[in-house]
RNA sequence: GGAGAGUUGGGUGAGUGGCUGAAACCAACAGUUUGCUAAACUGUCGUACUCGAUAGGGUACCGGGGGUUCGAAUCCCCCAUUCUCCA
C-alpha cells in the first residue's frame, strides 16, 4: 500500500498517476484519507493528552498511597473517572477512523512507473522485444495435450480421478522434464546469484496478508479453515515474507533469493482454450526469483532480472517476446511490469511464462521490510519478483515446437538433467 | 492429543503491581589515550506516531490479542511459538 504521508504530500501527482492504471474513485478515495487523516491526528493528539492526564494522576496517587494519605488519594481515583470515559469513546472513534484508512489504503493501487503505457487491457500491452524465429512445424505436428496422450508423459484423466481438472500426472519421461526443468532453472538462479530457499507450501494470514494476496486475491487461493492456513499461488509469498518485519543492512543489496516450489491457484472463472492442457492449472511447478533492493538501485535490477529470464528461454531455444504491461493489465501491486511469452507453435498463441515485477515500496510497506540509509534513517526497501520460469507452459511450447515424426527432441541445456535427448 | 516450563531492547539476562522504556554485561558507534593494533577510560546506544524552529516534550510498544486496576513487563483469559515429559 502507499505510504499516507507521501499521498499527503504528493496529493496531485497520486491522483494524476491513478488514473493511467484506470483507477477512477482516485480523487474521491484520496481526498477522503486525507481527510480522515486530519480528523485522526485531532483525535490523536486528544487521546495522548487525556493518557497523560490520567498517567500524571496515576503517579500522584502512588506517591501519596507511600505517603499514607489515603483519603486524598482515593479523591484522586474519583477524578480519573470521567478521563475514562472520554478515553473510550476517543479511542473508539480513533480506531473507526484508523480502520476506514487502512480500507482505504488497501483498495487503492499502487502507482504505475512512467514508462507504463496508457490502455484497457491486454490488448494495449507494448511489445518491446521479439525474440526467435517462429518455428514451421512438420505436417501433422499436434497440439501438446496430443502429445502428452501419444508419448504417455502427462496424464490429465488419472488427475481428474484422483483430485479433479487441474491437476495433471506427470508420467515417465514427462515427471523427468519436469524435474530437468526446475534443476536448470535453479542451478541458472544459482549461477546469477540467487541464493536458493525452500519454502513451505502455506502460509498463515499475516504472510498472505502482507504480500497482497489478503484480501484483494483471496478468492484465488486454496484456504485450510480448519487451521487458517493459505495454499501459497507463488513462492512470492513464503519468500518475500522472509523479510516481513525485517531491517535490512544496506550492505547485502541487492537480496536475491530463488525459489521452486509448487503453486496452487483456484483460477475461478478461466474456461475455454485457455484451460486446455497444460495452458492453466490448478497446481504447477513455478522457479520464483524475489530482490529486495534501495529504491535508487531497484529499477537496474528489474533490468538485471530480465535478462536473467530472458537468458534461460534463449537456453531453452523457445521464441519469445516480452511486453511492457499497459495501465489496465498491470497488476494492483505492480509500478511496471514485464511479461515473458513464448510462442507455442502448434497452438499457434503466445503463452506467458513469467511476469517481471517491480513493487518499489508498495508490498514493502506492508511487509515493513526497511533498511538505513545513509543518514542513518530507515526507509522501506524496494520489492521485485519474477517467475524463472513457470513450468507448465514451457513444457508446452517445447513439446509442441520441438515435436518431429520421429519424437520430441530435448533442448541441450536439459539433457544432462533428463538423461535423454528424445521423447519417443 | 495431554501435562509442565519458557518467550523482555542487536545478544546474554535482571525485573511479581507505582521510583522500570526497562538493571547489568556483551556487541555496536563516537571520543580520549597510544608509534600502530589492543587494552583502559568517557560518552552515545530500541521502534513507531505526534507536538516543537531547535532544545526538548507527549503517547504507545517487554511473543500477539483481550481483561482486572487510579496504575500492568509484573495479576487473569485466549492464541501463537519454543523446550521438557507423557500418549
Amino acid at each position: 500500500m502507499l505510504q499516507l504521508n507521501f499521498i499527503r504530500e504528493n496529493k496531485d501527482l497520486v491522483i494524476e498517476r491513478l488514473q493511467v492504471k484506470n483507477f477512477k474513485q482516485a480523487e474521491d478515495s484520496i481526498t477522503r484519507i486525507i481527510d480522515l487523516d486530519n480528523t485522526r491526528r485531532e483525535l490523536q493528539k486528544q487521546l495522548d493528552q487525556n493518557k497523560a492526564t490520567q498517567n500524571a494522576i496515576a503517579k500522584e496517587i502512588g506517591m501519596l498511597f507511600k505517603q499514607g494519605n489515603k483519603e486524598l488519594a482515593e479523591q484522586k481515583k474519583i477524578e480519573t473517572t470521567t478521563l475514562k470515559t472520554t478515553e473510550k469513546e476517543l479511542t473508539e472513534k480513533h480506531s473507526d477512523i484508523e480502520v476506514e484508512i487502512r480500507n482505504l489504503l488497501l483498495s487503492i493501487p499502487n502507482l504505475p512507473h512512467i514508462s507504463v503505457p496508457l490502455g484497457k487491457g491486454e490488448e494495449d500491452n507494448e511489445v518491446v522485444k521479439v525474440v526467435g524465429d517462429i518455428p514451421t512445424l512438420h505436417a501433422g505436428a499436434v497440439p501438446h495435450w496430443d502429445l502428452c496422450k501419444k508419448y504417455d508423459i502427462v496424464d490429465f484423466d488419472l488427475g481428474n480421478k484422483i483430485t479433479g481438472a487441474g491437476f495433471p500426472v506427470y508420467k515417465g519421461k514427462g515427471a523427468k522434464l519436469q524435474r530437468a526443468l526446475i534443476n536448470f532453472f535453479l542451478q541458472e538462479g544459482e549461477q546469477d546469484g540467487y541464493l536458493e530457499v525452500q519454502p513451505p507450501l502455506m502460509v498463515n494470514e499475516a504472510s498472505a496478508l502482507a504480500t497482497g494476496q489478503l484480501p484483494d486475491k483471496e478468492a484465488q487461493m486454496y484456504v485450510i479453515t480448519l487451521d487458517n492456513y493459505y495454499m501459497i499461488p507463488t513462492a512470492e509469498v513464503p519468500v518475500t515474507n522472509i523479510f516481513r518485519d525485517v531491517i535490512v543492512d544496506k550492505k547485502d543489496f541487492p537480496i536475491k533469493r530463488c525459489a521452486y516450489s509448487q503453486c496452487f491457484r483456484r483460477e475461478a472463472g478461466s474456461y475455454g482454450k485457455d484451460v486446455r492442457g497444460l495452458n492453466r492449472l490448478h497446481q504447477f511447478d513455478k522457479v520464483e526469483i524475489v530482490c529486495i533492493d534501495s529504491p535508487e538501485h531497484s529499477y537496474q535490477q528489474l533490468e538485471e532480472m530480465k535478462q536473467h529470464v530472458g537468458r534461460l528461454l534463449d537456453k531453452l531455444g523457445l521464441p519469445y517476446r516480452i511486453l511492457r504491461l499497459c495501465g489496465g493489465d498491470i497488476s494492483f501491486t505492480s509500478a511496471l511490469t514485464f511479461d515473458f511469452e513464448v510462442y507455442s507453435a502448434a497452438q499457434e498463441r503466445w503463452l506467458e511464462v513469467s511476469s517481471v515485477s517491480n513493487f518499489e515500496s508498495y508490498q514493502a510497506n506492508r511487509l515493513k521490510v526497511r533498511y538505513k540509509d545513509d543518514n542513518g534513517k530507515t526507509q522501506l526497501c524496494h520489492t521485485l519478483n519474477g517467475s524463472a520460469l513457470a513450468l507448465p507452459r514451457v513444457v508446452a511450447a517445447l513439446l509442441e515446437n520441438n515435436q518431429t515424426p520421429d519424437g520430441i527432441k530435448i533442448p541441450e541445456c536439459l539433457q544432462k538433467f533428463t538423461g535423454f535427448d528424445m521423447i519417443k
